[in-house]
DNA sequence: ATTCATAATTATGAATTCAAAATACTGTTT
DNA sequence: AAACAGTATTTTGAATTCATAATTATGAAT
């Protein structure tokens, strides 16, 4: 067998994530047909646990299903591009709302030290883009709703899909930094009006920036 | 509607819905293990169409896939009742706003009669339900977000997983219509604030009548 | 009777096979 | 050359088959 089988998970969920990455990499492009033969043949796995693969990547939105005709990588429109960015400003901003109430001290701490980091990478746009990601998430579990936290995860791979995608545009990271340290602010005082708008106001400035 | 769905829909499609309404019906009930060869000579199937569809009941969170063991039928417990009506209050309270800007006097014409019908309908219990359901689906499509209206689809298929899953208690329709006349007044003068406001007010009400 | 080891059974995960639909190809006619 | 009919090929959807993991049953030893 191939070295697929020695990941834990189940190998329809190692194939969703392998063409998860290619479709990411612009490599699947959108709107183009995925060869289900070629795919699995490549993979040296059968059409079985591919096709289950492309199931659940078309629940999550990343892949639509022509009845008859096969699998092809969802087309994300400008309107799209905007409708999900809006939920995530939505979903993020109650979180931080969330957090602001019902964090334990040391979790904003927590939160505090990944912005420290934040602060300590800012010549680094690699790092400085990887710790970000991990503020956002930390803030998320912290919320402690697993279900906001699926539907973050699966908004934020459809935004992947479009050329325009970051969600932190790199001519902006001091702006960024102003933003994530006013949160910040507003999360320590456990103001939950200002942590939700300041997060508000930090997407907001983050779609100007996209589009 | 789905009556103009004239394309057949694929045989996992069907049998997901087949499921899931098991599911709802709590004939497979939460926890419980599902039996794929007992279900596929039940439905007159092959395990593949049926195990696909399991797949797809996972990525909604209808059911768990568990490795090498199959596929439970996902337990809610009273945390996840509360952070899933949390999402709906924010998610339709959201649309509430955007409706009360966006739309178009026609469409507000549109909710308000349907909110007519409501009134009309109050002595008919299940037919209240009914129309009050279809209120509330049309203001989602009247805000315009794909997105939004996939997520609130999954997350009240979640809630119908409790058993005091009801969105609407029995006992509270004239409280329940008071509501909705006092959203729809807010909606008709176009404020966005008080829009948002009486939507989650009406969420609010129906969590604690719920609990 | 309880524990442990081993054999038999069952269920899962994945490959293979098969039927039918969609597409591509061929050759003919105009 | 364009249009068409008819055939061949490809591809999808689904059933079947197969290998192996997990569970259950059996029986020996204490």
């Amino acid at each position: 067998m191939s070295a697929l089988s020695l990941a834990p998970r189940a190998l329809y969920e190692e194939v969703a994530e392998l063409l998860r990455q290619r479709i990411f990499a612009r490599e699947l492009a959108p709107g183009s047909w995925i060869d289900e033969m070629r795919l699995a043949e490549e993979y040296g796995i059968s059409r079985t646990p591919l096709r289950e693969a492309l199931k659940v990547l078309a629940t999550e939105g990343l892949v639509t299903m022509k009845m008859r005709r096969g699998a092809y990588v969802t087309e994300v429109n400008d309107k799209d591009q905007h409708d999900v960015y809006h939920l995530l400003s939505l979903l993020e901003s109650d979180a931080a709302g969330v957090v602001a109430v019902q964090a334990s001290d040391a979790e904003l701490a927590e939160l505090n030290s990944i912005h420290q980091e934040l602060v300590a990478a800012v010549v680094n746009t690699d790092k400085f883009f990887a710790i970000n990601e991990r503020f956002h998430m930390r803030l998320l579990e912290i919320a402690n709703n697993r279900w906001r936290d699926q539907m973050v995860a699966d908004l934020r791979k459809v935004m992947k899909l479009n050329r325009h995608n970051s969600l932190l545009k790199s001519g902006r990271i001091e702006e960024s930094l102003r933003e994530h340290q006013a949160l910040l602010n507003a999360l320590l005082a456990r103001d939950v009006s200002a942590s939700v708008t300041r997060m508000q106001a930090h997407f907001a400035n983050g779609l100007e920036a996209a589009s």
